[in-house]
DNA sequence: AATAACTTTGCAACCCGGTTGCATGAACTT
DNA sequence: AAGTTCATGCAACCGGGTTGCAAAGTTATT
């Protein structure tokens, strides 16, 4: 719902631009963690670079959250209601390597890490890879 | 020492040419993980082609293990004794914000995760992000 | 309502890590 | 010595990510 939207951007602090409500439509329906390509493809025409700075925005205001998937490549989901992106706030992510879908295990937190002393943490970037559900059939 | 260089490409199955030579030669001497455009700048003059696919059958030798490093690119560093880059194998790495470096932790295992039932395990990818020590002072 | 100031968008171009095709060269086989 | 196989070097490409810049759209100011 259109109102939903613009309550989520209004909440973030994000104007709520056309194209950033399409954005955010897309990825409300999207199941799994996305890529620029990927949403790229979800338009008929849309430029790249708009899209991107659409994602960068959405992030730098912790609505979405970005993860290295495990292939190079960077994916991008919704981040939980109060999710402020720390490392307590972080869950396990799961790349099949057959469907090539990144899943937010958003049940699983990234396990606490003892670091050197001498060490100090920002964040963790946790992939899991191996055969999801779907494709194991 | 050439002697060693060399048993360590035979036990492996890998055939000593001087490149690989020169290869395995840097990366024993690196103390943290190195990325392919490293090791480029590492030779007066040699084709980025060439190391490549000299890391590449390091890797498939299990010479080396490979990780995403949480910039986006891979990062190669010489496996232990016996390892064979299974899940239980793997450790956790560090990728520090400010010199970019990233680290082995070898004496910290990837902790293990409880997948759902439906998911299969084949390999893990954890980056911990933050200031390591030389730069935190 | 008109102008100025700022923000967002679209296009083009670029960067850079990774990767492949192909021809030359070295090493091993008979 | 001819033939096979494997390694190397060069060039070119691919694709994700990123930036500069000008046009279009918003918001604020008078």
């Amino acid at each position: 719902m259109k109102k939903e939207i613009d309550n989520k951007l209004n909440l973030k602090n994000i104007k709520p631009t056309a194209m950033r409500q399409l954005v955010l439509q897309v990825l409300t329906e999207q199941k799994t963690a996305i890529s620029l390509p990927e949403l790229e493809q979800k338009f008929e025409k849309a430029d790249k670079a708009t899209l991107y700075r659409t994602l960068k925005t959405f992030q730098e205001n912790k609505l979405i959250h970005s993860i290295e998937d495990g292939s190079g490549s960077l994916r991008y989901a919704l981040c939980q209601d109060n999710c402020e992106c720390d490392p307590e706030d972080l869950h396990v992510h799961f790349l099949c390597t057959n469907c090539n879908q990144t899943f937010c295990l958003k049940d699983i937190p990234v396990p606490t890490i003892n670091l050197p002393s001498s060490f100090s943490l920002e964040s963790v970037n946790m992939v899991v890879k191996g055969v999801c559900s779907n494709c194991k059939k």
